[in-house]
DNA sequence: AGCAAAGTTTACGTGCACGTAAATGTGACG
DNA sequence: CGTCACATTTACGTGCACGTAAACTTTGCT
């Protein structure tokens, strides 16, 4: 890490456990904005932030896309009020949908536990007749 | 529905909101088994159990693959006690995933709420401005 | 100066989950 | 008997999120 408090590609990939063909391709798709310190890409302590987001938002299953538009809500400070009401409802939408799939979760957790609890029933059923013999 | 209590391709894309291409794609990967009628598909009382926990679990962004191993859970019926243990792995292994998942999601939501918290707040200052002038 | 390591662009390849088009079959109805 | 809606198979196409290979430049070190 230079003095600047900037990042190689390397040291990112090692950092976040990303190739470098990863946060090439999210630069092209403007999630990422790292600068250039001639041909090299210097990866910023915002770049860092965004990426934490980004592979946040990947494990609940946005898209890239979508995550593109969640990260614009860590920009608002320079944006106009309609921008900001936009952007508002896309989170608002986002968040319903997380607050659903978080109680879909949450059945499904239920269910699966009780499967858990039937096989292990069967199995212990199979260990007595196996002590028996 | 027939009186067997079958139901045709259309029937099922109308009930379950998928495609005939869906349907047919998911009994090539084996998540479904449809008896014929002459050349004709008739889902069944178990397709369309399985068809829910393939909807539910795509909602949880696992893979067909993998639905199709927690789909083995509940044909556990005439199985061994080293597949049943198999398979419980599998499922503990998801269970935990889907625990963590969830609780990434339940911070995920509380960030989002400050978020909107913040960007009403800001909107309500701009609103007292505008009211101001 | 010279060489290897690490970075770059360009571009084709991959796995998943279907979409879409073409050609063909089938069955109920007037 | 025709036809018309709905079914089927076959096979190529698509969007996403990268992987991978090739050819090249830049940098760090001896």
């Amino acid at each position: 890490m230079t003095k600047e408090n900037t990042m190689t590609i390397r040291e990112m990939c090692d950092a976040y456990d990303v190739t470098p063909r990863t946060l090439r391709f999210y630069e092209a798709k403007e999630l990422l904005q790292p600068v250039r310190q001639g041909t090299k890409r210097l990866f910023t302590k915002r770049d860092r932030a965004r990426l934490k987001l980004i592979l946040r938002g990947k494990r609940f299953g946005f898209s890239l896309e979508e995550i593109r538009q969640l990260l614009a809500l860590y920009d608002l400070g320079d944006s106009q009020a309609t921008q900001i009401r936009k952007t508002r409802e896309i989170a608002a939408k986002h968040l319903n949908g997380m607050i659903a799939q978080r109680d879909e979760l949450t059945s499904a957790i239920e269910e699966l536990r009780d499967q858990l609890g039937w096989a292990d029933r069967i199995l212990a059923d199979m260990d007595q007749v196996e002590a028996a013999q």
